[in-house]
DNA sequence: CCGAATCCGGCATGATACTG
DNA sequence: CAGTATCATGCCGGATTCGG
């Protein structure tokens, strides 16, 4: 039987679902896309095999996440978002910028993980579908030395995992920091860009595509 | 020295300060104003008094929220919110909602808690500032047999304690399922109020400008 | 190698009793 | 009213093991 706070309240209702130790950051990890369980156990240094395996359970029983069976000759299996975890991660997006804001530190500690994708859904989430229409490119992200491919296609934005085929139409290169603020509004990307702080480089149309873009963040 | 996920991500920060045990539920009972220790202790059952304790001098710690000492003849203090408490308040809208729509029972169980503001921040995170413009007015909504009273006032709506000395310009009555229906967005107000879910009753100019403001929700 | 289950020490939580 | 002290319980983290 699971503890639960038993309150008719959407919190207290979405904590009972998804408020235990690394439900969330396990939410996270699938908001960029399918993973197999040692690619969780990488992003999540300290979880404990036994209760990542718990937690998928309990996210595949309350119908937030779902396993798929690749095909041979992958055969492998994956875990990936339903619509409600979907649904869900969009729900995070202003907790994240507030935890950017008010929760991360400027630069990153000596033993402090870095994730590219982490940091940069913040950016992604502030884009604005308008500008996205007519956009078809695949950009690459360089964070601190940790590459993230972003693709802009249909007129969404979405973190995709890099692809052995893939070739960036432009690289986007800039540290933590900068990332940081960006995401969490402190500074809008057009300043970033400004100060010197992005460096990007590439094919000239996806470039002008990409600064057009970045004009409407922050 | 407090446990740390030590990666560098908005979500993962935000858990560092407020991802334990009852420490959001905690922030939910300050969205609707400044609350006493013993107060809180009631709202969450379950908590254990040592625990709150923990909770809230880790909040202050953060500077997520803060205490008053009301003067004398009160002369008791109180946990607010800080800026960036609030904030962190309107971070969560969203996940709230998502846990309306997706955690959340249509009825209530036996032992289940209601709390009338609880369920009534989905419906007032709604409300379009716009057609709140020129309004002013208290109004009583009455949840399940629970009391609740909503401000408006300067283009806002906020939540606020009952006051002996408030009289409402109008009261509302209707039942858990359907605020969560209607805050949860899966109903628009105007529906609930046509499908006879919802009773209006008071001063008729006060019922006009609560009908208008329904209008603008779902 | 992937995807777990098991065991165990330690810390977090929950209930109660107690104090200024 | 606003907490602290104490203790039983249960959850978490780490290591090991095990089947496909």
């Amino acid at each position: 039987m699971r503890r639960s706070y038993d309150q008719y309240c959407g919190l207290a209702g979405a904590l009972d679902l998804v408020g235990e130790r690394w439900t969330l950051l396990v939410v996270r990890e699938l908001m960029t896309g399918p993973k197999r369980y040692t690619d969780l156990i990488e992003s999540l240094p300290g979880i404990g095999t036994s209760l990542l395996a718990s937690r998928l359970k309990q996210l595949e029983a309350d119908g937030i996440c779902a396993r798929a069976y690749l095909p041979p000759p992958a055969a492998s299996t994956v875990y990936q978002l339903t619509d409600a975890g979907e649904e869900l991660g969009h729900s995070l997006m202003p907790l994240i910028r507030w935890g950017l804001r008010h929760a991360v530190p400027e630069q990153p500690g000596p033993d402090t993980l870095i994730g590219p994708e982490w940091v940069l859904l913040g950016f992604t989430h502030q884009l604005d579908p308008k500008t996205l229409g007519g956009i078809d490119g695949t950009y690459r992200f360089v964070v601190q030395g940790h590459p993230a491919w972003l693709q802009i296609r249909d007129g969404r934005a979405n973190l995709v995992p890099e692809g052995a085929d893939r070739r960036p139409d432009a690289t986007v290169t800039l540290d933590a920091a900068t990332v940081a603020a960006i995401g969490s509004g402190r500074t809008s990307a057009t300043d970033a860009v400004l100060a010197g702080k992005v460096s990007i480089e590439g094919d000239q149309a996806a470039i002008d595509d990409l600064i057009r873009v970045f004009a409407t963040v922050g």
